[in-house]
DNA sequence: CTGAAAGCGCTAACAC
DNA sequence: GTGTTAGCGCTTTCAG
């Protein structure tokens, strides 16, 4: 089946190619186009079944409508859900999104800007990794609009949407401590990623302020390659102590679900034997014996707002820097023992 | 900063576009440029640091590199597998992914398709929907190459990725019945989708040649807008019946995870009341007390496969029909009672 | 070995 | 109101 091409069409309906283009644009009242030749040739377009090239019309208007999006790893809860409506809310301001998943590879991370960038993408949503700081900045040098989600580095001055991942914490612990906690366990990863920082401070902060002496033995470091069997021997060592835990905050989902599947596995109740928070949720709770309580993240919101501020950028063309901030949210379960 | 053509980095190297295009473009030998032109000619390109404009090289050769997917919804773990891997399958075999979800709406599903193929997709990769058997027709007679994958139409000739749904539900009821069990519920999605009556099919062959009396009343469909809801009004249907179930056999991982989620409220003990075989997996059976007994994907192999098969046809141009049909794997939990 | 130039399909300035 | 035409940035034929 032959491709019909704008010239096609202009043909079948006697007129030029100017006057289809502007008529099949919406442009037809402000170039006044006769209403009876308009509404011709968008008979000729519908009967001819035309569909725009939309290289062509990218490469002459340089706007691709495409929005690259570069997410840590499609594995997380937290990419899944925020792909989804991130996907939805570009296609309602009439943008594609071409994905890509960093897998937390810098390397990979910088393949993916690259691509989506001579792909001329019009704007860029992106989850950065570990140490991508020059990455950013190039961005930035280049004039190419983006907006960091998630994941923020508070040195570089860039448009973000974020969590407080510092009042998250500190309320998380608090909470822990309000149920008469003393010894509570933080379960994070290593990594020098701001958020998950200030998730460690959010803890360190929250202990202090209840003048309750710091233990950095209770503060355990993952390995994210290796992060099950850590977890793991971690809760082997805060229960072996002298002064054993008898609370754990895990800072991420995936750790909790490691972390409450060991207990599990050793028999120990929740919250009887031991209390457990979690920052962020996993479907996995629903199938565990007690409610787990745990904060969560405005997805819809922050998933929305990243393609508004986005948008708002690539449109205006101005260079307004856009920090926006969200609170997590408590969800109150059973896993936390008043004691 | 400016952006860098080809003729700038033409002028720099003192030479005309056509040298750099073919240099650029690895075909210095085969158009047997001069190596120290060839050179000099990558030189400048690092030096300028030259980005080719991927919209212009697709006009020109319109061909893309960029492979339309559109999964049934994001938020199913087998879209979220799928995705990941045909995305890095793709990046290997040099295409980029734009990606959509239809939340399982046949407008949506159509509109995503015609979005990708304005955009000059190479080609698609397709989870249909319910009822898209039309949009699919009509892809054929554009000759737009597609591979469907998950779910395909046996009364269409299409490229397909598949699992032997049959089969693997054979297995599962099969299993039940080896376990002892005779008064065996499905618990299914209504629908008219293959791979689900498939899953019927497999569970009443396998009462059949088992000599189990078919029960219909032990047949239960679910509405997907209200599967959490219809999940437990089902579960206590059967369990409220003069011969209740003591078995049940969920077709989905999503009906798995309300069903055991509900006997889990219900205070029911999986096995020792009731056994439970769940088609697919789910990452909350992780932290359920007792391991699933489940079927699990070739979900790595079917990414794969798809991708290279649809690169293959894009790239033959032949019209070979790829069917590619995958057997499930049963993972032997304990939620399944040996009577 | 190298360069000039004709498009790919569309938009939009400009002329009539 | 409408048509002509010059590009957008690249590939590739053809001539030298």
């Amino acid at each position: 089946m032959k491709k019909i091409l704008l010239k096609d069409i202009a043909q079948h309906a006697g007129v030029s190619t100017a006057l289809v283009s502007y008529v099949l644009n919406g442009l037809a009242e402000e170039k006044q186009v006769n209403k009876v030749t308009a509404a011709r040739i968008r008979k000729s377009a519908k009967q001819l079944n035309y569909r725009p090239n939309q290289i062509a019309q990218s490469l002459k208007t340089s706007k691709t409508n495409t929005i690259g999006l570069v997410v840590a790893d499609i594995k997380y809860r937290y990419s899944t859900a925020i792909t989804s409506v991130i996907e939805s809310e570009a296609k309602k301001n009439n943008y594609t999104v071409i994905y890509g998943s960093s897998n937390e590879d810098l390397g990979k991370f910088e393949d993916l800007i690259n691509i989506f960038v001579n792909r001329r993408v019009d704007g860029l949503i992106l989850i950065p990794v570990e140490n991508s700081q020059r990455q950013i900045k190039l961005l930035q040098k280049n004039d190419i609009p983006f907006v960091l989600i998630d994941r923020i580095f508070p040195e570089i001055a860039t448009n973000f949407i974020a969590l407080d991942n510092y009042k998250a914490a500190y309320d998380a612990t608090e909470h822990l401590i309000q149920c008469g906690h003393q010894r509570i366990a933080i379960v994070n990863y290593r990594s020098s990623l701001y958020n998950l920082q200030e998730r460690n401070r959010g803890y360190v902060n929250a202990l202090r302020d209840n003048r309750i002496k710091l233990n950095r033995a209770y503060m355990l470091e993952i390995d994210r390659l290796n992060a099950m069997e850590e977890v793991n021997s971690s809760i082997d060592k805060i229960l072996a102590m002298a002064e054993p835990c008898d609370a754990i905050f895990f800072t991420t989902a995936t750790l909790a679900l490691h972390g409450l599947s060991y207990l599990n596995e050793k028999g120990l109740k929740v919250p009887d034997d031991i209390s457990v928070f979690s920052f962020d949720e996993s479907e996995a709770f629903k199938l565990f014996y007690c409610p787990v309580t745990h904060s969560v993240q405005p997805y819809g919101e922050m998933g929305t707002m990243a393609v508004q501020s986005l948008v708002g950028v690539i449109e205006s063309q101005k260079n307004v820097k856009q920090q926006i901030t969200f609170d997590a949210r408590m969800i109150n379960g059973k896993s936390c023992h008043e004691k």
